[in-house]
DNA sequence: GCAAAAGTGTTGCAGATACACCCATGG
DNA sequence: CCATGGGTGTATCTGCAACACTTTTGC
């Protein structure tokens, strides 16, 4: 990511690319019992930024952050949903920002002005991005949301507003185990809710409400390894999740 | 509303319009036991369209979306809400829109090419609408939401996405007050939510959860004129509605 | 006075919470 | 063998849906 190859992007491909709007992924995973979202850089040395981009025009804002998090991550097949546009008409303005990075002998007339973004947060397994962490650049991180860097732009707000609309659906549907690996168990998934929802909760009461609503396969294997005893491994299941919403099974918290 | 003043907007205020980016908005309403939406005409004899405009570069989206329902209705202070952004790269084609219509005499050279558009969903009450009726043109109308004509573009889709949020809204926060008059009945409340949530629901059980919340102030008053005994009247309450969420109160229904 | 609508009280059931108890594992 | 974590059963509590009963109004 390079900001100089932004601003040539934006005055050669303007027949393919609609400068005035963007995505913004919130990218969220949860390591060492934290809840993190993934930042970088436009310029090393500079403020933090949210990975995003500016949306071909022949694709959807869908199909545009799906290509950002591939571009970052290698994965496509990554639980990502919209949760509001910002379009404050001083939240991104492509003059001043060349001006403060010193960049002045850039040519700016054929650069719009304020930028509209579409937000969107994202849920990944930690394990699943380190697999393909080869093509990472120095200027990427985790940053921990109750530790967030300086940000540019509205990126701080974009990321409060990430995580709100994160808990709310947490609070009603069942999506936590996009953050989790394949096989997980019933502690593992209680943390997360924990650490999400930032409420302690009762072990047997979270175990059979997760049991109740029938969307989880109990598999035939425990998880080894930990001391103590070995507690069962459990894997999303789409059909029953499926079946489940046919029934109109509420999943709320 | 006049398409060719659209597209001579487009030509001559490049500079103050983003043309890319449109606002459409799905404005809520009941009357006669019907949920209904607003539509309008881009061009007389033509196909139905939710009313939209486009973003000043002044101006953020959701003061796009007041701006044009003020236009439509003369009120500024309608309940409003951004629910989805619509981006198919197929969804509203400024030339073939010209071709279908028989405009071909346009010069197109500077007309964007596909258009995104925010989504917001709006509620109002009829009463207060009809009230500033006088500036309505007569290609306007409101359509009940399970009979709805033939619209453009991707409009039906919006319309039910539009009313797929209400719903959802509505199951987990008190937001129909927004469409009755200032002061209303408890069977007028149930009406509201049978009508938008399509079930039938228990008279006392009803009440009960209503008043649980306290979020609704009991008036002094009852409501007059029709047969039978008289119910009390209540009016929204702001401040307790902001308790209530300190409490942490849940509004599900 | 009666029918219909609205307010209020009562009861019973289902779901959730809290707790208790037992089991398994590694150190 | 014991501390800890995990699975499962059970008693209790709470909330709410359903129903009953009362009150009020217009005709």
């Amino acid at each position: 990511m390079d900001l100089e190859k932004i601003i040539s992007n934006v005055k050669n491909n303007r027949e393919q690319i609609d400068f005035n709007i963007s995505v913004d992924c919130v990218l969220f995973t949860v390591q060492d019992n934290k809840l993190k979202v993934l930042l970088t850089k436009l310029l090393p040395g500079n403020e933090w930024v949210l990975p995003g981009g500016f949306i071909f025009r022949s694709e959807n804002v869908e199909t545009a952050a799906i290509r950002v998090l591939k571009q970052r991550t290698g994965l496509d097949q990554i639980f990502l949903q919209q949760f509001n546009t910002f379009s404050d008409p001083n939240r991104f303005l492509f003059r001043s920002l060349i001006k403060d990075l010193g960049l002045e002998t850039i040519d700016i007339v054929q650069l719009p002005e304020r930028v509209i973004s579409i937000g969107f947060f994202a849920l990944v397994n930690y394990e699943l991005i380190t697999l393909t962490g080869g093509e990472f650049e120095e200027d990427t991180c985790w940053a921990e949301v109750t530790k967030l860097p300086k940000l540019m732009f509205d990126h701080q707000i974009i990321i409060i507003e990430a995580m709100e609309s994160l808990r709310k659906e947490l609070y009603f549907k069942p999506i936590a185990y996009n953050l989790l690996p394949e096989k997980f168990t019933m502690p593992e998934l209680q943390k997360l809710y924990e650490i999400i929802l930032d409420k302690k909760m009762e072990r047997s009461s979270f175990q059979k409400k997760m049991l109740k609503w029938d969307i989880y396969e109990r598999l035939n294997e425990r998880k080894t390894g930990g001391a103590h005893k070995q507690p069962f491994l459990y894997r999303f299941d789409t059909m029953k999740y499926k079946v489940a919403i046919e029934k109109d099974i509420k999943f709320g918290m």
